[in-house]
DNA sequence: ACAAAAGTGTTATGTGTACACCCATGG
DNA sequence: CCATGGGTGTACACATAACACTTTTGT
């Protein structure tokens, strides 16, 4: 490094915070940590710290996700989207959090208790518990972001397996958006857009078996 | 202070950078200043630096673009877009850039060189000179996030005096979006939305003189 | 009178939304 | 045969896009 910093930049503590999303019972959750460390100690929050050196911002999100919620997981989604730098956020002093979203598909996750936090589980996201820092503010945004991917980019599928049926997609769109949509109109309205053609087989289970697919080729997203 | 920081925590640059925008000559302009220190000297750059200790974000947005491009101006607009934190994107180490979007309304500006700056000016958004750092790629974000906003954000306004014509507006909507938009639907989409009320006057010229709107009470956008 | 820019309506097309019944399977 | 969930089509409202001529003013 040959060149210094001016004498007035500030040095800041630079932080990340992750909201991870999966779809549980048909409902939205998210992911959350018991704080085992001051401040804040024993306080329900976003999984996050600080970025180390030479370490990338979304590789610091990631490496704390595993961390903090012992998670056997590959996120299928992982985006910034928004960075939270106000003066009294954090009592520590001036720390900059650059927030993230993620999406994990639930049926991969094993929560237990990792080793710098008390406990980790899945919130309903929509009615989280008093959360620590300004992570309640966070988590609000991280959902309207969420809403907002789901209508032009087909993240809603990587909540999910592989393979799924209609009705399975429907109600991660139902849980996200957290309404209630036309079957008919979504099924119509999706099949339409030809990111999907069906796998041939079929899943059983109580009532008619559902058609199942896949994504089309071609029609990945982009998961960094 | 009462808490310290783990010692993990890395301590990086924080720094903010401005894309500022205004209309010229029916053009998208940015505001760019040519750099007057290392590294990168002599080259064209966004405006911005270091933040200061005990500044919010936007504070030191704000106070970037005054000293280093002596505009007189109050900013319109100004939204945080995203943050780059890329590990080699500077020569100085570790630092990381808070992005942010403004707008301007071109009348008011004045540019002249600061005291950190050689120069500081105006250029055509969509092909602006090369740039220092990951300059290029801030801008082309900022733009696309200016076009994203045009749509539900009625952040057009932003960009013109109090009172304006219709085809002044449907100007800073085509430089924007940079491409020719229909008269007739324009205006029917635009006075649909009620936002527009004519404030009576008539602005005079060569050819037909146009109606003078100004914005509806009670539909301002919010500044920050 | 002419040049220059403002203003004005209709039609076709596509998109979103509301809505009710039959189908296939397991128990 | 019944309970359970999957699958299907149509009609209306609304938004969007294409398109050409007339009006008002200054010179």
């Amino acid at each position: 490094m040959t060149l210094s910093l001016p004498p007035q930049a500030t040095q800041v503590g630079l932080a990340v915070d992750v909201a991870a999303f999966a779809i549980h019972e048909g409902k939205l959750h998210a992911l959350l940590i018991e704080r085992a460390t001051l401040p804040h100690l024993q306080t329900w929050a976003l999984p996050g710290g600080f970025v180390h050196v030479g370490e990338e911002l979304h590789e610091a999100a990631l490496r704390e996700l595993r961390d903090e919620t012992s998670i056997e997981l590959e996120p299928r989604h992982l985006e910034q989207f928004y960075t939270f730098g106000a003066i009294g956020r954090d009592p520590r002093g001036r720390i900059v959090s650059v927030a993230h979203l993620a999406v994990l598909p639930y049926g991969t996750v094993h929560v237990m208790g990792g080793a710098t936090t008390l406990h980790a589980d899945w919130f309903p996201a929509h009615a989280p518990p008093p959360l620590a820092f300004d992570h309640a503010v966070i988590l609000g945004r991280a959902i309207k972001r969420l809403q907002l991917r789901l209508e032009y980019a087909n993240l809603a599928l990587e909540f999910l397996a592989e393979t799924f049926t209609l009705p399975e997609l429907q109600g991660v769109y139902e849980a996200i958006l957290d309404r209630a949509l036309d079957k008919r109109n979504f099924r119509k309205r999706l099949l339409a857009q030809g990111i999907l053609t069906p796998s041939g087989e079929r899943r059983s289970g109580v009532g008619r078996p559902a058609q199942l697919y896949k994504r089309a080729k071609g029609t990945r997203t982009g998961l960094l």
